[in-house]
DNA sequence: GTGAAAGCGCTAACAC
DNA sequence: GTGTTAGCGCTTTCAC
């Protein structure tokens, strides 16, 4: 800036506002000014700026991205997350700082001005060892698992919730729960589920799972078939677990749906064009993250924030 | 680093090398150091050292996000890279700055040490863009295209060529191929497919495609059986594709594969748990973005580093 | 093994 | 509308 302002005859704070598009420069200095940056090639330092101003302009967001062929966080979940979140951040001005848990955290990431979690893990221990960087922090994950928090998520009861109904609509005895309640969103599930069905006086089965893949789907439900003929509805807690299910579903000689509901969760491009296409409760999770980039950015910038519940739907297709 | 000098007693500098693990400093004045920071909660200001050093120790990642449900970068494409990326930048010490070409240029991504650039776009036209950054850039895309950038692929020509094999020894005479040739990948997946065909004097045929979905590519097959009612083999660009001509076949009661074979492209767990489980050609997204991840780093270390190309294999399902 | 001095490039505060 | 001063927190160089 100080080689800027000797070529263009001003002082580097006159620069530094030109550039800035500050009110206060004159508009015909500033054209000046920033022709000459640009003849110069002038490159912005934003480390500099970042250490006068005392903040980094970035939000850490932590993301789990254990590479394994069928993963947890599967298909589209994470991506359009990051694509809403990466959206709003960056007409905010903040950039964003792609993270996992492994590993040391860099000094970037501790530097980050905010934090967005996706996903609270197992047991929420994502969220412990994220909140001691002692950041101003934003979870996507399970609303009612956290008072003390800011936590984004949809609406997981009223999803549970709006299977069971179906279910119910279809006369169907013996449902089946497929998923993990460690995960609080899988737990918020369940008991929207279960409390739809025990005002008609039934109780889901819930056989442990822990594992989110397609083949642990087909896995629980050979086993659950075994000891359960007569289940004639599943609602699993992901696509994945869903479509494994329905896989042992046919090997067994159930017919989907006539002799078996099964329903899905997150409405994945997977799921939709499977055959026969899954039924699955829809969430929109573009807009999802760009409602965590805000909260994260009024959190920044010192505002009280609440948590949200985003609302859900059921999307029902062929089974 | 001055506060925690005057209660250790010692100078900044001390402080600056103890908490670097520098050898040179004594080991008890280390431990001395680090105890005095924990107990007063000490956080380190990476924009400081960023400025002092005249690096930002972050690689920028651009990423089409276009939230779309069927999308261009289907289901783990990038997220197995980003995974891979993040793991091994990480691990040499830098944070990830996830970008997309939407919107102006954040500063600081426009300090990022280095550019990873995840697709070249139709036409190039991405990675042009990114080239006026003037940042060490790396490219995951076509090797073939680009002489004078440092790309990393996997072996397109070859994932094509295997996939005529494949055609030729199943005794087929009308293959075609669905994908979009200005995107330098798919180009090259053609070039290899027709390569081996013509040998047996067959050529693909290559109805225009702009889009990428599951729906295009049942659109575009529906049209096909209109004109070419004798076509015997699909070869598509990407698992969406691939599923969406599946689903038009059925529709014109062909069967696949007895009457239609159909290989799809990047062995995606939507293609995998497809019914019929679609056969396609796999890459490894995770060691590639190990892979992009080494060599910007050897290029930010003013290393020269060479394009490569990643082996590829023909995964045989059902269809 | 430790320290003093200097400066990275920017902007807020306060003149004028 | 523009300029001067000062300093953000760190690390390199050189001295001891």
């Amino acid at each position: 800036m100080a080689d800027l302002a000797r070529v263009a005859g001003v002082s580097a704070i006159t620069v530094s506002r030109a550039l800035r598009d500050s009110p206060l420069v004159n508009p015909e200095t500033r054209a000046r000014i920033r022709e000459v940056a640009r003849q110069y090639g002038y490159a912005f330092n934003a480390s500099a700026r970042n250490l006068r101003l005392r903040r980094s302009m970035t939000v850490a967001v932590v993301v789990e991205m254990k590479p394994t062929p069928e993963r947890q966080m599967s298909g589209p979940y994470p991506l359009d997350l990051l694509g809403g979140i990466t959206q709003q951040l960056t007409s905010a001005g903040y950039s964003v700082l792609l993270t996992s848990l492994a590993g040391e955290t860099l000094p970037n990431v501790q530097a980050a001005d905010g934090v967005i979690l996706l996903g609270q893990g197992a047991h929420e221990d994502a969220m412990h060892s994220v909140q001691r960087w002692g950041r101003p922090l934003v979870v996507w994950g399970a609303v009612s698992r956290h008072q003390s928090q800011v936590v984004v998520g949809s609406d997981n009861f009223r999803g549970g919730a709006l299977v069971a109904e179906r279910f119910l609509a279809l006369g169907r005895q013996r449902p089946v729960f497929l998923g993990d309640p460690a995960h609080g969103e899988f737990a918020e599930r369940l008991e929207g589920f279960n409390s739809v069905l025990q005002s008609r006086g039934i109780t889901a089965l819930t056989p442990a799972i822990d594992n989110f893949t397609v083949s642990a789907g087909a896995a629980v439900v050979r086993q659950l078939l075994q000891t359960q003929p007569q289940t004639d509805a599943l609602f699993a807690a992901s696509d994945l677990l869903a479509i494994g299910a329905i896989r042992a579903l046919i090997e067994n000689h159930r017919r989907v749906p006539e002799d078996v509901t099964v329903v899905g969760y997150d409405d994945t491009p997977l799921g939709a064009t499977y055959v026969p296409p899954l039924s699955s409760v829809h969430q929109n999770f573009t807009e999802a993250g760009v409602l965590l980039a805000r909260k994260i950015c009024d959190l920044i910038d010192g505002q009280s924030v609440q948590s949200a519940t985003l609302p859900t739907h059921l999307v029902v297709r062929s089974t």
